[in-house]
RNA sequence: CGCGGGGUGGAGCAGUUGGCAGCUCGUCGGGCUCAUAACCCGGAGGUCGCAGGUUCAAGUCCUGCCCCCGCAACCA
C-alpha cells in the first residue's frame, strides 16, 4: 500500500542578514512536525529555501562591493549551516535564483499574462531618489523618506499587475467552506475585515527600479516583484512545469505551510489566488504562528536586539534550544525568549525530571542487578497506572501534533516522566533491594527501563539527538526495532537480558551568570541565593581546572577594590534589584545588585563594600550595572555584603 | 482614525462546544535517600482589566469603557 503523504513548508527566509532565533523557531517547529510525520509512518516532503531577489539584496551586495548572486550565496551557506546544528531535517532546500525556479516563473507569469490575469498599468508611488525606494503616504514620516528622511516625489511607474478582483469570490467561499485552512481561526477574520471586505486591490508584480530579479518574459524590461517569484517556490520546488512533475503529483496540494503571522496575508490571500489561476489545489492548511518577543519588545535588527540562534547553540545544545522553543510558546501566540527562562526550562524539565530519571534508574540498575536489564517478574500496585498511561501517549500526540500544538504534545510526555518518577517513591526499589525482594525488584526496573525507552522514541521528534544518547546508555543503540513508533504501541518491548551502560550525565544542571555570560555547573538549588546574578564564584570557568583550583593568576583578573555606596533606589519592575552608584577612588559606577531583600537603599547610604571593578558591564532589567557587589550568604537565604574589616579608603585594592 | 491580539493566584502561561478556575516556577510544610541537593506528597495564595447584560449557570456569549502590544505592500 502506498503511505501517506505529507508535505509542509517553511517560508523562503530572505538573505539579506543572517537570521535570528525567531527564524529558527519556526524551521524548528516544521522540523519536529516533519519528523512525527515521518515516524508515525508518512512519506514527507519538507521544503525549506531562501527568497534572493530584489533591490535590497541588490543594495546590500553593492554595499558588500560584491555580486549578489556571491552575496546571498555566502549567506546561504551560512544558513545551510545554521540548520545542520539546529538538526533541521529538510528534504529540499529551494534558492529563488536557482535555474528550477527561475524557469517555472517565467512560465507561470506566461500562463497568467495569456490567459488575461496581467495588466500593465501606471505604479503610482512616493519616490525616494537616494534610496531608490518606492514608499506609501502611510510610511512617509512628516512627508519625507522614513529611510534617509530627504523629501521625497510622486512617481509614475509602468508596472503589470494581476487581476486579483477575478478569484476573490472563490477565495472567500473557500475560506468559508474550510475552517481548517487558515490558523489560528483568529486569523482569518483579520484577514477578510483587514483586506477582503474592503475591496482586494490588485497585486504589483513587477519592477522596472531594479534588475536583481527575474526577468518577465513577454517584457524584459521588468524583473518579477517579490510574491509571485517568492511565493510559487512551494510548487516550482516540486518540478510544478517542469519536464519531471512527479513531486508535484505525489505531495501537492501542502498539508502544512508554517508562517509567521506577519506574512499570513500573502499566504492566504495571494497565495490561493495564484493558486487558483493556475487551477491547482489549495494547501490545506496555512498556519500562521506568532512571534518571539524580548524584554524589551519586538526583535528587529534596527533595535539590535536579536538573538543569534548559533551562539545559543553553541551555549546549550541544540536539543535545549529546540526543547525551549517549542516548550515554552504556545503555538500561534506571541512568545517571550529569555535565557533565563530557557536555562528555567533545562534545569527543571531536561536535568531535574528527564536526566535525573535516567540516571536514578541506570544507578539502581548497576547496583542491584550489575547493569542487565532484568525480566519482569510478579507486578506490584503501582504498574497498571503507568502502564496505562504510556499506552495513551500515541493517540494523544498524533491528536496534538495534527493540531501543531507541540507545547501541549510535549507537556504530555513530561506528564509520563513525572509519573514514572512518582513510581520509583511509590515503589522503593531500595527497600525492595534491602528486603531481598527480587521478583518485584525485577518488575520494577524493567518497568522504569521500559518507560524511558518509551520516552526516548516519543521524543525523536522534537529532540532528535537525546534519544540515541539514551539508547546508548540502555545497551539498545543498534536495536532499531525498539525505536519505533510501532514499538511503544504496547508496553514491554525492551528486550531483557541487555547490558546497560550508565554515561554521562543527559543534561547538567546549567547556572545562567548574567548576560554575556556562559553558564556554569549549578552547584545546587539550594545554594541558590549564593550564586545570583552577583555570586564571584561562578565567573570564568573556563579556567578552573580539574580540580577545582585556580592560579594567583586567574584570581588576579580580578579588579578588586573598596567602594564607598553615594546613592541607593529600586529597580522599578524588580523586587530584588536595587541601582547603586558607587564611588571607587574618584569614578562614580552605576551597579545593579540583586540585595534589595536584604538591605534598604536608606542603610546602604555611606557603606563601604568590595567591589569587582573589571567585570564586562551588563543590563539588568534594563538597567546599565557596571561592576559588582561582593556579599556572602548562606543556605537559609540570609545574605551580608562583604566590606574591609575597618574602614580604608575607597578605590583600595583588594588582594 | 482603522484593523488585529492581549489584560486569569508573586512571576510566566493553559483554559475546545458556557457547568465546581488549571499548569510550570516561586513560597510554606512534610516524606524519601536510588539520583544531576535531584525526586514524591500536601498547604497557602485568584474581585479571571472595569461596568452592565443574556442565562438555572460566564474567564468562556453580548454591549460599552480603560490599559498594554502589534499591524498598516517584502524582519519567522
Amino acid at each position: 500500500m502506498e503511505k501517506k503523504t505529507f508535505y509542509i513548508t517553511t517560508p523562503i527566509y530572505y538573505p539579506s542578514d543572517k537570521l535570528h532565533i525567531g527564524h529558527s523557531y519556526t524551521t524548528v517547529a516544521a522540523d519536529a512536525m516533519a519528523r512525527f510525520k515521518r515516524l508515525t509512518g508518512y512519506n514527507v516532503r519538507f521544503l525549506t529555501g531562501t527568497d534572493e531577489h530584489g533591490q535590497k539584496i541588490e543594495r546590500r551586495a553593492q554595499a558588500a562591493g560584491k555580486e549578489p548572486q556571491q552575496f546571498v550565496d555566502e549567506i546561504v551557506a551560512w544558513i545551510k549551516n545554521l540548520w545542520q546544528t539546529l538538526d533541521i531535517s529538510y528534504d529540499d532546500f529551494i534558492r529563488t535564483t536557482e535555474p528550477r525556479h527561475q524557469k517555472a516563473v517565467q512560465k507561470i507569469v506566461q500562463k497568467f499574462y495569456d490567459q488575461g490575469d496581467i495588466y500593465k498599468a501606471k505604479y503610482e508611488g512616493w519616490y525616494c531618489t537616494p534610496c531608490e525606494a518606492f514608499w506609501t503616504e502611510r510610511q512617509l514620516q512628516d512627508g519625507n523618506c522614513p529611510d534617509c528622511q530627504r523629501p521625497v516625489e510622486l512617481v509614475a511607474e509602468e508596472s503589470y499587475f494581476f487581476r486579483m478582483s477575478k478569484y476573490v469570490d472563490r477565495l472567500v467561499e473557500h475560506i468559508e467552506q474550510h475552517p481548517d485552512f487558515i490558523q489560528p481561526a483568529a486569523r482569518k477574520n483579520e484577514m477578510i475585515n483587514n483586506f477582503i471586505k474592503p475591496g482586494l486591490e490588485d497585486l504589483c508584480i513587477s519592477r522596472t527600479t531594479f534588475s536583481w530579479g527575474i526577468p518577465v518574459p513577454f517584457d524584459p524590461e521588468h524583473v518579477i516583484y517579490v510574491w509571485l517569484d517568492a511565493l510559487t517556490n512551494y510548487i516550482t520546488a516540486l518540478g510544478y512545469m517542469s519536464d519531471d512533475d512527479q513531486l508535484c503529483q505525489t505531495f501537492w496540494p501542502a498539508n502544512v505551510q508554517l508562517i509567521g503571522k506577519e506574512i499570513v496575508r500573502f499566504h492566504t490571500i495571494y497565495w490561493p489566488i495564484f493558486l487558483m489561476a493556475l487551477g491547482l489545489e489549495l494547501p490545506e492548511k496555512v498556519f500562521g504562528h506568532g512571534w518571539l518577543l524580548l524584554d524589551d519588545g519586538k526583535m528587529s535588527k534596527s533595535k539590535g536586539n536579536v538573538v543569534d540562534p548559533e551562539l545559543l547553540v553553541k551555549r546549550y545544545g541544540s536539543d535545549a534550544i529546540r526543547y525551549f522553543l517549542l516548550r515554552e510558546i504556545s503555538f500561534g501566540a506571541d512568545g517571550h525568549f529569555s535565557e533565563e527562562a530557557l536555562v528555567q526550562r533545562l534545569n527543571f524539565d531536561l536535568a531535574n525530571d528527564l536526566g535525573n530519571l535516567l540516571n536514578r534508574t541506570l544507578a539502581m540498575l548497576k547496583k542491584y542487578f550489575a547493569g542487565q536489564i532484568p525480566t519482569p517478574g510478579a507486578s506490584t500496585p503501582f504498574d497498571e497506572e503507568l502502564k496505562n498511561l504510556a499506552a495513551e501517549l500515541p493517540a494523544k500526540l498524533e491528536s496534538l501534533m495534527d493540531q501543531l500544538q507541540f507545547s501541549n504534545a510535549l507537556a504530555e510526555i513530561w506528564k509520563f516522566i513525572a509519573r514514572a518518577n512518582k513510581y520509583i517513591d511509590e515503589t522503593m526499589p531500595w527497600t525492595l533491594a534491602k528486603n531481598k525482594e527480587e521478583d518485584l525488584l525485577r518488575t520494577v526496573m524493567y518497568n522504569l527501563l521500559e518507560s524511558i525507552r518509551i520516552v526516548s522514541v516519543l521524543l525523536q521528534p522534537f529532540m532528535p539527538q537525546t534519544p540515541g544518547r539514551i539508547w546508548r546508555q540502555l545497551g539498545i543503540a543498534e536495536e532499531t526495532s525498539v525505536h519505533t513508533w510501532d514499538s511503544i504501541l504496547t508496553f514491554g518491548q525492551l528486550p531483557s537480558n541487555g547490558q546497560t551502560v550508565p554515561g554521562e550525565v543527559l543534561f547538567p544542571r546549567l547556572e545562567l551568570t548574567g548576560e554575556g555570560g556562559a553558564p556554569v555547573r549549578q552547584a545546587t538549588k539550594r545554594d541558590k541565593p549564593a550564586q545570583e546574578k552577583q555570586a564571584p564564584a561562578a565567573k570564568e570557568q573556563k579556567t578552573v581546572t580539574e580540580d577545582g583550583l585556580i592560579s594567583i593568576d586567574d584570581f588576579a583578573r580580578l579588579d578588586l577594590r573598596v567602594a564607598e555606596i553615594t546613592a541607593a533606589e529600586p529597580v522599578s519592575g524588580a523586587d530584588k534589584l536595587l541601582k547603586l552608584q558607587v564611588d571607587v577612588g574618584g569614578e562614580v559606577r552605576q551597579v545593579v545588585a540583586g540585595i534589595a531583600k536584604h538591605y534598604s537603599p536608606q542603610e546602604l547610604l555611606g557603606k563601604r563594600i568590595l567591589f569587582v571593578a573589571n567585570l564586562k558591564p551588563a543590563k539588568l532589567r534594563g538597567v546599565r550595572s557596571e561592576g559588582m557587589l561582593l556579599a556572602a550568604s548562606d543556605n537559609e537565604g540570609n545574605l551580608v555584603l562583604a566590606t574591609t574589616e575597618t574602614p580604608i579608603k575607597t578605590g583600595s585594592k583588594v588582594k
